[in-house]
DNA sequence: CAACGGACCTGCCTGC
DNA sequence: TGCAGGCAGGTCCGTT
C-alpha cells in the first residue's frame, strides 16, 4: 500500500497526536510481522513520553528519548488514530494506548509490516545505515543520480525503486516518475544520457512532492490515520491503466513485467 | 560488487 | 456457488 507519500501522509496525521504525549497500555494480539515483534516491548514503550515522530524513506520513528519505536507498513499496513471501544477489525495487530485517551492502531493484512525497537542511534541500525538519501532532500539531484546510474546495466526502473541508490520510490511512483521524463522502462542505466538522468530526478521529485500534496494515492484502500483517503490517483497518467490511451499522444499503454513488477509506459513518449 | 529470483502473507478478482 | 490461479502499493536474502 504505501510509498514515501503515504508514509508521509501517515507521519504528519499521528505527529501531533503523539508529540508530547505519554504512552500508556500496549496491546499486542498478533506479534508475527515481518519481524516477530520482540517480546517485552510492551514494557519498553510504556510510560514514556513521544519525543519526536521522523521519516525515514518509509520507515516511521518514534522517538522516546530512550531510544527509537521503528515502524513499516509493508504493502498492507495502516496506522489510525481511534477512539476509545472503536471495534476491532481483524488484523488490527497493535494499540497503543495515549494519554489524551486515543489509541494508535496497526492494522496489517499481510503482515509484510514491522515493529522494532532500538536503543542505538537511529542511523546506525542495520536497515537504515545503508539507505540512499531521501528524494525530497538536497542529497538527490541530478548530478548524484547519473553518477549513481552512468554505469549500471540493470533497467532503469529496477535502479530507482533501488532503496541504496533513492528512496522511497515505489512501484507507482516509479512508472509515473518515468513517463513524465519520457524514458522507457526497461532502458539500460547506462544507456540514457546525462540530461535526462537528471531530467528523471526532477521528475521523480515533481511526483513525489505532487502526491504528498494530495495526501497520497488511494487505489483500494489507504486512508490517512484520520480515515480520509488521498486524491493523487486521480493525478495518475500510467500507473493500472493499460490499453487506455496515453494522455499526452493517444497511443493505447503498454502493460510489461520488471523485476515481477507491474510496469505501464507509453510506447510512443517513452523512449 | 551487480543483478535477479524467491520468499514472506492475506484478500480480492477473474475465469472455469 | 466453489475453487484454482493470479495479482497487489515492499524489501530482505540467497544465489548466480
Amino acid at each position: 500500500m504505501p510509498e514515501l507519500p503515504e508514509v508521509e501522509t501517515t507521519r504528519r496525521g499521528i505527529e501531533p497526536h503523539l508529540t508530547g504525549h505519554r504512552l500508556g497500555k500496549i496491546t499486542i494480539r498478533e506479534r508475527r510481522l515481518r519481524w516477530p515483534i520482540q517480546e517485552g516491548l510492551e514494557g519498553l514503550l510504556h510510560g514514556h513520553v513521544v519525543q519526536q515522530v521522523r521519516r525515514r524513506a518509509k520507515y516511521l520513528l518514534i522517538e522516546l528519548g530512550h531510544g527509537t519505536l521503528i515502524t513499516h507498513l509493508g504493502m498492507s499496513g495502516s496506522l489510525r488514530l481511534v477512539e476509545p471501544g472503536t471495534a476491532l477489525r481483524k488484523h488490527d495487530h497493535v494499540d497503543i494506548r495515549l494519554d489524551s485517551g486515543l489509541s494508535l492502531r496497526l492494522h496489517d493484512p499481510r503482515r509484510f509490516g514491522a515493529l522494532l525497537w532500538t536503543d542505538e542511534p537511529i542511523e546506525n541500525h542495520p536497515l537504515l545505515a545503508r539507505l540512499g538519501p531521501e528524494p525530497l532532500e538536497g542529497g538527490f539531484d541530478g548530478a548524484y543520480l547519473y553518477g549513481a546510474l552512468h554505469t549500471r546495466k540493470q533497467a532503469i526502473k529496477s535502479a530507482i525503486m533501488d532503496s541504496h541508490i533513492v528512496v522511497g520510490v515505489g512501484n507507482i511512483y516509479a512508472n509515473e516518475s518515468l513517463f513524465l521524463a519520457g524514458i522507457d522502462p526497461r532502458r539500460a542505466c547506462n544507456r540514457i544520457a546525462r540530461h535526462r538522468v537528471i531530467d528523471l530526478a526532477s521528475r521523480i521529485k515533481q511526483v513525489l512532492a505532487a502526491a504528498v500534496e494530495q495526501g497520497g494515492t488511494t487505489l483500494r484502500d489507504f486512508v490517512n490515520p484520520e480515515g480520509q483517503p488521498g486524491y493523487f490517483q486521480q493525478t495518475l497518467n500510467v500507473y493500472g491503466r493499460p490499453g487506455l490511451p496515453c494522455p499526452s499522444c493517444a497511443t493505447p499503454m503498454s502493460h510489461t513485467l520488471i523485476g515481477q513488477r507491474a510496469t505501464f509506459y507509453c510506447p510512443t513518449c517513452q523512449r
